[in-house]
DNA sequence: GTCTATAATAGGATAGAC
DNA sequence: GTCTATCCTATTATAGAC
């Protein structure tokens, strides 16, 4: 038989990256089959195999470019802590918003990495935390917080502001500015001295 | 061939609920097979049907379950709205430390749910997010609580409590209470009113 | 109440045609 | 580079023996 179509290597594989992605976000990864994958692509599941080694690596892949575009994308500006750490909730909120499917995977797809693929996510997303970690540590230092374990409040920063990905619908009640002012002045008051 | 074993409705009907969510919280609905449980359990696959309908009515229970018990098993103290929320806030943080597959599970496997039993779970949800809510409008109206959307202020709460359960672990650097205390200072910090 | 056996289907991955 | 066809294994769930 004949086949559909000709050769398209630059085009295939960004799909089936972006394929995958959907449906790892909306079915998780052990629920989908690379047939339901090279369907949403337009190829045989067959084909796939000529953009990736296997259904890990394309896990893997999209969970390690993510956090290496989030690292990449954001460094503290040279000013105070409290500015610093806005600037950190504001990034985290605005990236976050921007990339849903791409962090709910990196979450809750952890436990189907191989261990050494975990390790170097596990790498990643520690690297993340010790930017938060830093400013917390230089403004408790310098006064302006009361952080009595920087680690936990990283953490529960970190989740609190996370969390936005699993209600925020646009075109809802709140825009994006207003959802940043108000995690940000929560995340604020949460750390802040005592005056 | 002989069977193995007798009769023990009483006993494998637990352990197979046990099992699920062991391997549930472990690998994913997905991820696990009924022959893994079965395996577990001590029984063959087959024998599982006679103790659920089938691999969808076993996260579904164990969801549901999980859920009836969060709601029953907290109700908020005749006190002023700081009380209240300290004692929510100490509340979630034990219940949560104390069943960590359950609460991951609640979390993670929502997608796995039929739309029908999605539904039922989701309505559960939501009244534990009102009981918090109706103690931070309280609190707003009082003056004792600094809250402009307390809806919003709600799910950032939960998110960042809830996700004490992704890095505590037993005989760690802190103790239940030290980590109680801590999450309490800086929720109770999050929406406080300006002094 | 649990067993073995099996139905019916789907899974990941590969081979070889074109 | 994509196709069809297929290997081999695993899946959920059921049937019928004991």
């Amino acid at each position: 038989m004949a086949r559909k179509q000709g050769s398209h290597a630059e085009i295939t594989g960004p799909r089936l990256r972006q394929a995958a992605l959907r449906l790892f976000a909306r079915h998780g990864f052990a629920a989908v089959s690379m047939r339901q994958i090279a369907a949403e692509v337009g190829v045989q599941a067959g084909a796939l195999y000529l953009y990736t080694a296997d259904k890990q690596a394309l896990l893997f892949d999209l969970m390690r470019d993510h956090l290496e575009d989030l690292l990449a994308d954001w460094s503290p500006p040279d000013a105070p802590a409290e500015r610093q750490l806005e600037s950190f909730v504001r990034h985290h909120i605005r990236y976050h918003l921007d990339r849903p499917d791409l962090v709910f995977i990196a979450y809750m797809e952890l436990r189907n990495l191989d261990p050494a693929n975990f390790a170097v996510i596990e790498r990643l997303r520690r690297d993340y935390e010790d930017q938060l970690e830093a400013i917390l540590k230089r403004g408790q230092a310098q006064g302006v917080f009361e952080v009595p374990d920087t680690k936990l409040a990283t953490l529960a920063l970190i989740a609190m502001l996370t969390g936005v990905t699993t209600w925020y619908r646009e075109g809802g009640r709140l825009d994006r500015a207003a959802v940043e002012d108000h995690y940000w002045r929560m995340a604020c008051k949460a750390v802040a001295a005592a005056r």
